[in-house]
RNA sequence: GCCGAUGUAGCUCAGUUGGUCAGAGCAGCUGAUUUGUAAUCUGCAGGUCGGGGGUUCGAAUCCCUUCAUCGGCUCCA
């Protein structure tokens, strides 16, 4: 007999060798059909799988993220399956499950190619397949025996993965005709696939190299029921409809011009409002804590980015220098504001007692981003940085870094961006030549940057690899409508810049000292920024954002007068106010501007006429009732104070 | 940049196998109506069907090429 002890702490005594799904079945025969994976000591496993020991054991169910990942990269190899079915001698690469779904990444060889067209057949093939209750089975197999089976399946990128794998860790997974090597865990059989939809097929390199083989990906989901199915693709259009690009264009926020050339967005009269809004609040802020905005030229001499380094590391992926008619120069869209910044730093004597020194800039750049990548505002050529730099002594970089910690997440906090995450990207020890600096600048930056998140109570995740080229950095993301994160605000820890451009203070010794810098941006980009605000907003914008804060809707043309007066009135209180005059009906006047987002809609016929009142209907909320006219203009203050309260 | 898909009026989309196939709704402009909380009615105007080339008696439709967009990959100072 072994002891069982379950999450709640109570324990019983089963048989040597039973399964977690055996264990699921005496509790509830319901509760082992909805089972999907188990975690034994602390191991996620197959239900299947015997246990041979006294264990603890969590069984987990759809809600939890071990079942979904089993369920959806058993998805994964029944979609194999069907694809090997229909299209004999496709090779596989891997095939894992992701947050919303899995995908297989294949290679149909050169004659073939599987289009979005193809996906309805496979689809169709894997219910035909799932219905029959193929049971999944796991295998322990040696190096040597994994390398002939797949040799013979003359599939080179599986034998290619098993050729890295340390002998006696291999194992191989096996449902009907198909076998794939697989570390698991895996659903005891195909039956709970039910519910099954092919997304989308798309390129993607083999082992993430653009040096090799372009395999093709193929995007799945699944669900135990067609009800979660069907939820799962509404909210996919509820998401389209939240797309910052489609927002963007109705409600005339900006635009993209062939002309003007791809991923350089022009500002419309609307989006440049709130841009405006934007910059007018955080300038606000900035200069309550201490900042000093300066303002730098776009382009800057080739030779400040060779002191910087950027033109060793990026000049040639950037767009080119920029030459001079007649002395022969050369200069670079800016890429960047650092080193403008730095140069404004050597432009005056500093003190020990001046520091720290915060540069604030609203900092237009320009970098050469590849045509595929370009994603509406989200990925642009051109944006706005809502940049700045902090130059402090070594003993003042952990409280400088904590602040703007405390910075970044009020500025979160009043425009409810509640749901992000925070990443400490690190350099990657093994690859050094990608980065500039000393090992030991790096040591120390890193170390600084983990130790103030985790003083701040920080829930980071730390990822190696994903520095800044000059230093680590903490980054942090926020999803768009169907959940792609996009980095907004981020600090960044830098001894290289200041060494490169020799910056220094005099110190209390009356010595040059070096100082540290700290790069810094809470929106990341204006572009970037709205376009997630958009995402999460919807278009209805908060109320001190909204580029207009209400419409007046006269019921009839008798009442265009008063309307008139009363418009007048409210912009002259700076409370941007249109006036819809049309000979529409009032419905149709209150619907149209609904759909526009305006905030409030006042409502003027003979009633307020007489009264001098207007009748006010918040937007997406209906009637609110009547108020006067120096009473809105109050409650409209009062509610745009309340909303960016600092 | 790479793989795949898409590209028809300002917007959302119809256009079967190449032969009145250049259409609809919304938006716009007209005129009527003068309206009380999410769509009043009339009429008009709008497109060299992304650009270029080709096949054909004939191309929105087939082929080539190019540009842009979308979904990914790679990249992201």
């Amino acid at each position: 007999m072994i002891k069982i002890t379950f999450p709640d702490g109570t324990a019983r005594e089963y048989k040597n060798g039973i399964s977690s799904l055996e264990i699921a079945e005496q509790i509830s025969p319901r509760l082992a059909k909805e089972v999907y994976a188990a975690t034994v000591n602390g191991e996620i496993r197959d239900l299947t799988r015997p246990i041979d020991h006294d264990a603890t054991l969590k069984l987990h169910k759809w809600e939890d993220e071990a079942a979904k990942h089993a369920f959806w990269h058993s998805s994964a190899h029944l979609m194999a399956e069907a694809l090997e079915s229909l299209y004999p001698g496709m090779k596989f690469g891997i095939g894992p499950a992701i947050e919303n779904g899995f995908y297989y990444d294949v290679d149909p060889g050169d004659e073939r190619v599987i289009t979005e067209a193809d996906l309805q057949t496979i689809e169709n093939r894997m219910k035909e397949l799932a219905a029959k209750n193929l049971t999944f089975s796991r295998r322990e197999v040696s190096k040597k025996e994994a390398l002939y089976i797949f040799k013979k399946k003359s599939d080179e990128y599986k034998t290619e993965l098993i050729s890295e794998l340390a002998d006696g860790t291999i194992t191989l997974y096996t449902q009907g005709n198909f076998t794939d090597l697989c570390r698991g865990p895996h659903l005891p059989s195909t039956e709970p696939l039910k519910a099954i939809k092919l997304l989308s097929v798309a390129g993607a390199y083999w082992r993430g190299n653009e040096k090799r083989k372009m395999l093709t990906r193929i995007y799945g989901i699944t669900f135990p029921k067609q009800k979660l199915l069907d939820d799962y693709l509404v909210f996919l259009e509820e998401a389209k409809r939240r797309d910052h690009r489609r927002i963007g264009k109705e409600l005339e926020l900006f635009t993209f011009s062939q002309k003007v050339g791809m991923g350089l967005p022009l500002w419309l009269p609307k989006g440049s409002d709130i841009r405006q809004n934007l910059i007018n609040f955080l300038t606000g802020v900035l200069r309550k804590r201490g900042y000093k905005i300066v303002t730098t030229p776009h382009i800057g001499n080739v030779n400040l980015y060779k002191t910087s380094g950027h033109f060793e590391k990026y000049g040639a992926d950037s767009f080119q220098p920029i030459s001079t008619p007649q002395e022969g120069e050369q200069f670079m869209l800016k890429p960047m504001n650092c080193p403008h910044h730095c140069e404004i730093y050597n432009a005056t004597p500093h003190s020990y007692k001046d520091m720290p020194l915060r540069m604030a800039e609203f900092g237009t750049v320009y970098r050469y981003e590849q045509s595929g990548e370009l994603h509406g505002l989200t990925r642009v050529r051109s944006f706005t940085q809502d940049d700045a730099h902090h130059f402090c002594r070594p003993d003042q970089l952990r409280e400088e870094f904590k602040s703007i910690i405390d910075l970044i997440l009020y500025i979160f906090k009043i425009l409810n961006f509640n749901d992000f995450t925070a990443q400490i990207s690190l350099r990657d020890p093994n690859n050094k030549q990608k980065y500039i600096g000393s090992d030991e600048n790096w040591e120390r930056a890193e170390r600084e940057i983990i130790e103030a998140a985790a003083e701040k109570n920080l829930e980071t995740t730390v990822v190696t690899g994903e520095a800044a080229f000059y230093g680590p950095k903490l980054d942090f993301m926020v999803k768009d409508a169907i959940g792609r994160k996009w980095q907004l605000g981020t600090i960044q820890v830098d001894y290289n810049l200041p060494e490169r451009f020799d910056l220094t203070y005099n110190g209390s010794d009356n010595q040059k000292h070096r100082p540290v810098m700290i790069h810094r941006t809470i929106f990341g980009s204006l572009e970037r920024f709205v376009a997630v605000l958009i995402e999460n907003t919807a278009g209805k914008f908060p109320l001190w954002l909204a580029p207009e804060k209400a419409v007046i809707l006269p019921i009839s043309e008798k009442f265009n007068d008063y309307a008139g007066k009363v418009l007048e009135i409210l912009n002259n209180s700076d409370i941007c106010t249109l006036i819809d005059e049309r000979s529409e009906k009032i419905g149709k006047k209150i619907r149209d501007n609904e759909l526009k987002r305006i905030p409030y809609l006042l409502i003027i016929g003979e009633k307020e006429v007489e009264n001098e009142t207007i009748a006010v209907r918040k937007q997406g909320e209906g009637d609110k009732g009547s108020m006067k006219i120096e009473e809105f203009v109050s409650f409209i203050n009062s509610e745009i104070k309340k909303e960016i309260a600092f």
